[in-house]
DNA sequence: ATGAAAGCGCTAACAT
DNA sequence: ATGTTAGCGCTTTCAT
């Protein structure tokens, strides 16, 4: 398509100059007379130069990119994560590498191995399922790897959470002051760090409220609206007594107004349901899903800012981040007649093609 | 946080060869004795080096790596795409760097030449705003590029895009069928190349049904939900006479759910919806939407395949891939007594974290 | 079958 | 203020 490249010695052949003034030049380095660097960027924009990362990589060891692995760019949490970390990324002309683990435990290895050491300045890794100390025989080859939504044992690898136990707490909270005693929680994979915090909240708002927590009123599945389709099904079919659901999250929740559309449950007068990351679907299902708000975008966002600090060595390296959720409810809890929303719901920042 | 790099010197000096027969070793070239792979392979196990990627890229002139350009990640459409490029190209060791314009036309060539033309061996660029002689401009740089959903006047650049004429022909004449005679079209940005080629679907189907299009029928909007409920508010007041929209998109065609919903139209008894994508959405929505489905993910897999095919210089180069929509009937279209699926609707494909 | 030499395009000392 | 010399880690000729 295009003939051979403008390297830096053309310029400085151009320009008249040694190459080396040419490096000065590009990298605004002192020391060169004025004069020669107006010649030497007029050659630069005739010839249309463009330095190659390539071969700065080589030598200063950097490469100005991060890798972000997730488990399916597809899946809206992930994908406003997606967006924030390329936001800021972007505006610290860092380029972000996005890998896909298909929500395969054993990918996440191999794609950290293909992200190769000397190829990123740095990772941020969300929705972990691995194990921990295989992960961190990964991690550690990195320069620096920010953690999203886990974190390890012994807290080596900063990392960014939601307050997911505060989370699983104000749902269940608000289910109980709604004058419900009888709530399930639909839990989500066994294996998922955020859930098994969800479930500490759960269980802290029961006791709190003098309820003893059933153990079978909490049901696992997959993470997908079938997911918790099925897990309802099986959940009501055994404690009919139940009249309100807390789900792992808003496609979970998705799943649950589907079985009760399917068995003829009024929702929320007969079952009430409460949401989890408050995505746009939880708005746009009828009726609209009560929803515990993550700001994903921030989230994402601010993950590259702890990245850049550690690969920076910058001072006040903070290792970890507590993100705050809050309640936002809809009428899924609220009974049609009293639908209102607690917190202003933001006005809804859908994009499309 | 780890200390010098083992190169390819070091496994070299510990194997007692020169680095040139490691180097044979690591890119599987013939003229070394077993015994010597053998025993550098072992150095390279025992070391854990692995070739640096930079380096290699130096002097082949080749990254592994290709540039996808999207206007937004969070959006469904282009997730979905996003994923299918990952997939195929991680599977032939491609890494992908994702690019975000956000929706912005100028922010396209800036990310385009971000992109630099030695750092990527190819681009794939979705949803293009951008005039054709900038975009063509920015595009001749690059070794390789493959444009989604848009083509250039001069067809300079392979495409692969939706016979959306198709398209809007399908969603139109399915409206007519049921018996339709006002049928409104929420159109989208007057930007999209897309939107373009559905409106003559739209007026094909109008036409051999001998109806007389109308003019002030066509309603554009932002292609989101709050775009196509203020674009439906708009044509219905004006237009009192419409039963049937067509829609730009599914976003879009929520959008006016959401209007009929407010004004008391019951879908699909008083107003019939058709959308556009199919995405995950459209049949989570009460009623299920009635829509054009798009295979976006295969999509994405093939233009990685055909952008392959250009850097690599392969036989048969084709240069235009058209994607065939099928039209999938749900409730918003059908009367809820009669809802039932044409095309048998794929197990809700949605994942979670 | 293996090694030696050159060079990819650039930055980073060290001159001058 | 500018030029000279190395060398980043690798692949590619060209010898042997």
């Amino acid at each position: 398509m295009s003939r051979r490249r403008v390297t830096i010695d053309d310029v400085a052949k151009l320009a008249g100059v040694s190459y080396q003034t040419v490096s000065r030049v590009i990298n605004n380095k002192p020391y060169v007379s004025e004069t020669t660097r107006q010649r030497v960027q007029e050659v630069i924009a005739e010839t249309g130069y463009r330095p190659s990362p390539i071969a700065r990589s080589l030598v200063t060891a950097r490469t100005a990119t991060i890798g972000l692995v997730v488990p399916d760019i597809s899946n809206p949490y992930f994908s406003a994560i997606a967006r924030g970390v390329e936001q800021v990324a972007y505006s610290k002309n860092y380029n972000v590498l996005l890998c896909n683990t298909g929500e395969d435990a054993s990918r996440e290895l191999e794609v950290l191995h293909a992200l190769d050491e000397r190829y990123v300045d740095g990772v941020i890794v969300c929705g972990l399922r691995e194990e921990d100390a295989l992960l961190q025989e990964a991690l550690v080859h990195f320069r620096a790897a920010v953690l999203v939504n886990r974190r390890f044992a012994d807290e080596t690898i900063p990392a960014i959470v939601v307050d997911d136990v505060l989370g699983g707490y104000l749902a269940t909270q608000h289910l109980l002051q709604m004058g419900h005693t009888a709530v399930g929680f639909i839990a989500g994979p066994t294996t998922s760090y955020s859930g098994a915090k969800r479930l500490q909240g759960y269980e802290k708002a029961l006791t709190e409220a003098g309820l003893e927590r059933q153990i079978d009123w909490v049901q696992h599945c997959p993470p997908t609206v079938v997911g918790g389709q099925l897990a309802t099904q099986t959940l009501l079919a055994n404690h009919p007594e139940i009249t309100a659901l807390f789900c792992y999250n808003d496609l979970v929740a998705v799943g649950a107004l589907r079985d009760c559309a399917a068995v003829g449950r009024r929702v929320p007068q007969d079952m009430a349901i409460v949401g989890y990351d408050d995505i746009m679907l939880a708005t746009l299902v009828s009726p609209p899903l009560t929803s515990c708000h993550v700001p994903r975008v921030e989230m994402g966002s601010q993950a590259v800012s702890m990245l850049l600090n550690c690969i920076n060595n910058e001072t006040d390296r903070c290792d970890e981040i507590v993100v705050t959720p809050e309640l936002v409810v809809r009428a899924s809890t609220m009974g049609v007649d009293t639908a209102v929303s607690v917190k202003q719901t933001a006005v809804l920042p859908n994009r499309a093609h």
